[in-house]
DNA sequence: ACAATACATTTGCTTTAGCGTATGCGAGGA
DNA sequence: TCCTCGCATACGCTAAAGCAAATGTATTGT
């Protein structure tokens, strides 16, 4: 059914949106699980100031963590409210379009197929695909 | 075409819409043009808030003013990226289903229907129903 | 058990958001 | 011209966001 749950608080998102680097990381995850020293790498930030902004996800209910031994995985969690979903697919479409995004991404690519020439990245698990967010309404 | 704006803004957008007061002026907007008049009545807000809203709004580009006479009437504003639009599309929808934005735009009906029971709003012009808003792709 | 790695959290600081109160400004009306 | 109305902005404050630097905490390797 097409119903969702009343009183969503849309505007707890939108404060989760409207930082760009939330959204750079958001990009990054967009139909991948992303492990978090690729985050640190990619948009060349200290490991504290990302490590805050996924929290800040996570609190938010945007993303999830999973542990795998010394990695923490992040991925995207789309929210069980219908509009709020269509929501972020429509900005993570949005996201795709930016040429920031797009280096973001290719820098990731380089980074994750040929991890051995980026020493910080040495034996840290690949970021894996996932289907979560195949789209399926809008 | 479906050609977007290179790097729209996204995080500028979303945070005009993390707040729920801005969430409400948007509401009572959706399809029509709103007397700030009306807003503070239906809010029950003092004046200054609302329109120090109204102006947040306005800079981040979603509404726009119009001047008559004493009165200022806004309405909003659908972004030309094509993404943003449908992302403020799909918020109004998402609001639509909030009891309490459906109880503004209940009180909104009752006061502009019969404005001279409402003391304050004697004289002041009625919202207006405009097409702007029409779903052009979604 | 000890050290190193990968993240998370705390601390202290600066910036920004949001509010109430007071004030400014443009458009009528007397 | 002065006054009032409708709205915008400035001011002073408090709370929260965002940052860098330091510290804490699992987990793994030795």
């Amino acid at each position: 059914m097409t119903r969702s749950l009343q009183n969503y608080d849309l505007a707890l998102l939108f404060a989760a949106l409207s930082d760009r680097t939330r959204l750079r990381l958001l990009n990054l995850m967009d139909g991948r699980e992303v492990c978090v020293c690729y985050f640190v790498e990619i948009l060349g930030q200290s490991q504290p100031k990302i490590s805050r902004h996924l929290a800040y996800l996570r609190r938010a209910g945007v993303v999830a963590a999973r542990r795998e031994g010394k990695w923490v995985h992040y991925k995207i969690v789309v929210p069980t409210n219908t509009g709020a979903a269509k929501i972020l697919r429509e900005t993570l479409a949005v996201l795709r379009e930016d040429k920031g995004m797009q280096a973001d991404l290719t820098r990731l690519n380089k980074s994750c197929c040929v991890p051995q020439k980026v020493s910080a990245l040495e034996g840290a698990p690949m970021p894996m695909i996932i289907e979560a967010l195949a789209c399926s309404s809008c």
